[in-house]
Order: C-alpha cells, then structure tokens, then sequence
DNA sequence: TTGTACGCGTTATCAA
DNA sequence: TTGATAACGCGTACAA
C-alpha cells in the first residue's frame, strides 16, 4: 500500500537520489556498473517513479486532453483510438471529455484541463466561438484543433477537406440526375459555417439546382436527430429525391424516418453520409458516406501534439486531410 | 503564459500564502473581509491552483482511470459516459485506456495509471488472472471491478447477472423448438469462465441439449471474429439453426456470415448477442440481445469509486446489475 | 485571525 | 562519475 519512492531504491542500492534518477532517465553521466546496480533494485521493490512529483519540476505531466462532443458518436471513439495508441507508445495517458456540443461546458472542460496540467489539448471539431478560442489560446499551449481556422501560434490545424467532401456527395447526386435534393445538418452549428455543407451547397448552385434554405432541416447531430430533421423536411418538401446528411448517424436517422414514410431507399430517395463510421456498412441498404480516415486524424494530431511539446517555440504548418466519396446501397444499387 | 502562483495572490491582496490558502478552500479561520480581498485578487489575477502541488500534499489527484479491451467496441463508450457524467460532476476527469485483452498492456496500464496518482481505478472486464488482479490489489486502493469475483478489500464488484443472462437466451431457443445450437464465444478468455457461456452452456444440458465443445467456436470478439467463427462453425456444423454470441459485435459478425453463407436470419438461423448496443435495433434484421444497462454500469461504478475514495476503511457490498432479454427480428419475426 | 516553517517526491545545479 | 542542496507550488501543523 505504501508507495516506493526514490529513497528506498537509493537506500537499497547504495547511491544517492539523483544517482537513481541518473539511472532510470538515462542521460549518461553515470557508469554501467552503477546504473545496472540501481535498474536492479528498482526491479526489485517494483519502483515507478511519482509522475507528480517528477511534474513538480520538469512541467510536463504526460498527459493530454481529448475532448470532442460525445464519445456515443462512433466517430470519436474511432479518432480517440488514434490519440491513445499513439499516447501509449509515449508512456502518456489521455483524458477524454465530452462537451455535448456545449460552449459553456466545452470552456469548463479546457479550463479544467488546464488546471489539471495536461501538456497539450486535442479539440476535434470546437463549438465555441473563434473570440473565445483565441482568448483561451493566449493562455495555453499546444492546441490541436480539426476543423476550424483559427490563426494562432498556439494552435495547430487538422483540416480535413470537408469542402470537397460536400462537393463530391453533390456531384454524384447530380450525375445520377437529382434536381430536387435536401441538406440534413447539426442544429448546434450555423450551416453557413459547417464547410461539407457549403461544398455541397456551393456545387448545386454552381449547377443551377434549386437550392436554398427551404430545403435544409437542423437537429441533433444523432440518429434521433437525423430521424426528426428528416421527417420534417420530407414531409414539407416531398419533392425531395436526394438527401446529404451532416453526418452518418443523421443519415442513419434519416434512412429510418425514410423507412416509416413508406420511402424506399434509394428508390425514392437517396442519402450519402458523412465520416464513414464502421456502421455505415453494417446496415441494409448500406450507407453510401464521405470518408474520412478517423484513425489517421488520431495518430496525427497526437503525434504533432508531441512535436509541439518537445519544440514549444516552432511554429508547424497545418495538415490537410483527404476525403473519399464510398458509394453503397443508399445511392446506387449496382455497388456494395 | 507564466503561470500564476499562490505567492502572487498574496502579494497581491497583501497576505501570507495561508491565507489565500484558507479563502480558496473556505474552511473557515478568517475574516470576511480578508476572504474578500484574496478572492478579488484571484480573479484579477485569474490564478488556479497547480493541481499537481496540490495532489504532492492532499494526496488526491482529482483523476481517475478507466480500462476496458476497446473503445471501438460500442459497449465500452456507452458506459464510459456514465463514468464521465458522474465524474464531470464532482470535477473529475478520466484516462481512457484499452487493454485490447492483452494481459501485458493491461498491466502496464495499470501501473502507468497508479504512477500517475489516480484517485481509483475501474477495470471494465479484465483479461488478469485472479492471482495478478488480487497482487495488484494489494498494492491500489480503490478498485471497482466488473463481472470478476475476485474477493479483496481494495476491490468493490460489480457483476452484472451474465449467468442468468445466458439461460435467458437458451430458453428462448429453446422454446422456440431450436435443438441444434451453437456458441460464438471469445478466444481471449477460456469459455468455461465466460459466465454468459456458462448460463447458456447449462440451460441447454439441462434440457438434455446436445451441447459439447464441438458446437463451440471462437473468435475475437469484434465483427471480423463473429465473422470468422460464424462462418467456420457452421461450416463444419451445418445442422445448427441458432447462434448465441459473445457480444452484439460478434452477432453482427455473425449475421453477415450468414448472408455471406446464403443463410436467412431468422429462417435459417436464429441469432441472439449479448449487451444490446445501439446497434442491435438498427441493423436489418435487428438482433435480439440480452440487454445490460451500460450507462448505469458507468454511474454506479464511478459513484461507487467515489464513496470508496472518501472512506477508504469501509468496505463496501458488491453490486449486481440485471439483464434482460430483448427479442427482434433476428429470432423471431413477430417482434420488432 | 494570521503568519512561519516544513514536507510531499522528483529533477537540476553545482561542487566534490 | 557521484552526491549534497535547492527548487517546484501547495497544504498544514504550530506558533504568534
């Protein structure tokens, strides 16, 4: 139950406190027969040494912050799978928070992290505003942050090509020759700033589709959202033939609210989602989605976050991640 | 950028550092007035305590830990949110660690946690042997543990009624006329431990089932095990006209080996899992599953986890959560 | 009611 | 190559 500190290998060794330090931090300084005597004897009492204490004075934890809307969107927990072993392989352990799309909560959590000392934050997908991040930015460093252009020293960028992914869901609507198609999107963010949406949006105008605000429906970035948002809009707009969707659990929502209207998917109606989530093809008919590599994004913005740690005075460019149009059963029969 | 001390509160409000000191942790000893000054200095000043000083003294690092195999297992984040929510309440935070079964990682996560200094640390299924989890235990105080009975005072059970859990499900089979069945079960944890498989195992011999290892197959327990199993298994056992599975991921696994199989669900087989996920009610045809609620798992365990940290002498009873069957379409077509 | 002095476990500095 | 000593920021007896 007590804990083993650095005095009781030094006492059992023979050496002083910092002669054990030298051993186990190995920067040299100290002779092999020595070192091995020590590495021996802290084997033997199972020291590790108190990660506390050791932040008392380098002023690194070896921890981090993950924090993101809700860990129940598949999405995150595919990024956090990312973060963390990339974390694991650097002895570091990450926190996970959730905000619940929450800007009062979302500045709780980041000062809480702070507070608890975390070397670095990794946001996925901000909902506070561009002022309040600056601000906590002034305060705090290194920041990863997807998906929002923020300009600050502090804060690195993971920007994933959410433009072309909109475009790309429009284009093939457009090829199959859709005219009538609705936007399904995150009541919690105004459309005119989620940027798959203006790709999407943006790409029906420049081909002379009516499109505009009567056709985009708002709810909770959920299955049950995606359910209500399309309800509603299918039943003021029945013209309807083509619905993009915010992101998969939306679309998943909206393939249900499609099956209880009687609709057939993609007979009556096609849906493409977004981010590609492992249930994308679990369901019948499959969910055609944007992909995005969710593990990627992990491993990247953790392995920068760890460069931004090791060099705090290096300012490192933004990072750019594709996307990938995967057409299943909700848009076109002939594929899988 | 530079950090703000206790010292500069004091400067500040012309105050010794106890003082600040006692107007932060208000435990009385001072004057109104006084307490009023500091705390106006604080927010000037927009001073927060360093937790990691603080922990070096209180002991308490307001963190805890949560392991599980996989947080791409949907399981696992519909109970880490419970964890979470409670936690977020008494302004905690939580590391999120996966194990992926492998008794060594876990291991080397527990000891990364206690070096970290968490306050408590729940283990969501482990993959140790009841000799490593009660050494470890002697080592840690508290420890919430789910579904393992391993009997020390460190540690606090919570075990879900798996047992019961499996009968449900052979007695549906069995009442549904099934006699020939089969296990997909877990290949990381030997099946005669797995209590599910167990209750399932012994409802069928009580019914004079045939039963034997040979009907038994395993998998990693995620969608391409299910798979895997599924598709080996009734290879070689084509009599067999119900699956129970491990979990809902390998179910589903399961389901599209079937398909894959040219094999109707509930036609040809019918399919029970076990946790009844989101996914379970989505999928076409939707998988009957025993149902745990996992968000309360979450909250009793960190609720618990904090009772056992604010009286470390007393020794709290084990907890037991109950299950349920809940029938879809994959076993019955009468229901939804 | 307030202030002083010490200790928590570790690393960094500097002298031996 | 080693060891003594001083930080790191805070809480807490104990003294004033």
């Amino acid at each position: 139950m007590k804990q083993v500190t650095i005095n009781d290998v030094a006492k059992a060794a023979g050496v002083s406190r910092q002669t054990v330090s030298r051993a186990m931090n190995d920067k040299g300084e100290i002779s092999e027969e020595t070192k091995e005597r020590v590495l021996t004897a802290v084997r033997e009492l199972g020291y590790r040494p108190n990660r506390m204490a050791q932040s008392m004075v380098t002023r690194r934890t070896g921890t981090v912050g993950l924090v993101f809307s809700d860990i129940l969107n598949p999405f995150f927990p595919e990024v956090a799978r990312g973060v963390q072993d990339v974390a694991r392989e650097q002895e570091y352990n990450v926190f996970l928070c959730n905000t619940d799309d929450d800007p009062k909560v979302e500045t709780q959590i980041l000062q809480s992290l702070v507070a608890q000392g975390v070397d670095g934050i990794i946001i996925l997908g901000s909902c506070l505003g561009a002022k309040a991040l600056l601000e906590f930015a002034d305060t705090y460093h290194p920041i990863i942050m997807t998906n929002r252009f923020v300009n600050h020293p502090n804060i690195n960028q993971l920007i994933v090509d959410n433009i072309r992914g909109g475009a790309l869901a429009a284009e093939h609507f457009i090829q199959q020759g859709h005219t009538q198609v609705g936007i399904i999107t995150n009541e919690n963010i105004s459309y005119s700033r989620v940027r798959r949406v203006q790709g999407f949006f943006n790409t029906l105008l420049q081909h002379n589709l009516p499109c505009d605000e009567s056709v985009i429906a708002t709810g909770a970035p959920t299955l049950a959202g995606g359910y209500a948002a399309a309800k509603h809009l299918l039943t003021h707009q029945p013209q309807l033939t083509a619905l993009f969707a915010y992101n998969d659990l939306m679309a998943l929502g909206a393939m249900r609210a499609c099956r209880d209207m009687g609709l057939d998917i993609p007979e009556h109606v096609s849906i493409i989602g977004f981010d590609d989530i492992h249930l994308t093809s679990i369901v019948s008919p499959s969910l055609s989605s944007v992909r995005v590599d969710k593990y990627m994004i992990g491993t990247k913005a953790m392995t920068r976050l760890l460069e931004m740690v090791a060099r705090p005075d290096t300012i490192f460019p933004w990072q750019e991640m594709p996307v990938e149009l995967v057409l299943r059963e909700s848009t076109c029969l002939t594929f899988s």
